[in-house]
DNA sequence: TTAATATTTAGCTAACTAGCTAATTAGCCT
DNA sequence: AGGCTAATTAGCTAGTTAGCTAAATATTAA
């Protein structure tokens, strides 16, 4: 979990994520959507990967990364969990606390 | 909402806000609940009001800190929102864009 | 096998962070 | 004023991190 939040710490690792809620990705095109250079962005992909927030799959020399969502969500909400937050009062959710 | 990220990235922060979360605690009540110094703990509490997430009152020399619910449940709510996520339909979803 | 491309790893630096001790600020009490 | 307590700020160190360039790896194409 720790890993998660560190994952989630970084601004650059939050707009790969967000990138990918619209579908998935190559490094390549990740690396087009930012100044950084692809060194840097690779590391992030790593970060993320260790905590299991996005999956590389290789195919030839690319790598297409695709967003975890179930463990992104299944994070986001054990976060809410761990301070009570009642999420009731937003989107669709349900009370049950 | 950068600063609310940098807050929870760490695991001592994070239980700061739980233990907040059963009730206000002063600056000396939350030093005694870890085996950090006091000064370490003193600016544990400086991120966390930097971020807004909580908030200290002075009364004489001590002061009571207090958890800003609304502001967790609202950077949570944010963050959640960031990501898409529907909170009703849980973990395993559809995804709705 | 050589070249080209996609991506990562190695190795470096500057900036940041969390911990510590020592010193400081501020209020209370006699 | 002087001492006591609560908490913070100052200043240090060790460890971590995010950025870079250069080098390595791996796959495809000629």
């Amino acid at each position: 979990m720790n890993l998660v939040y560190r994952a989630l710490s970084d601004p650059t690792r939050r707009r790969i994520l967000e990138l990918l809620r619209d579908g998935d990705k190559t490094a390549g095109e990740l690396v087009k959507e930012f100044t950084h250079k692809a060194p840097t962005m690779s590391r992030h992909f790593s970060v993320l990967k260790a905590a299991d927030l996005i999956q590389g799959d290789k195919s030839g020399t690319t790598i297409t990364y695709r967003l975890n969502v179930s463990l992104l969500e299944e994070a986001m909400l054990t976060l809410l969990d761990q301070f009570k937050i009642d999420t009731s009062n937003t989107v669709g959710g349900q009370s049950d606390d």
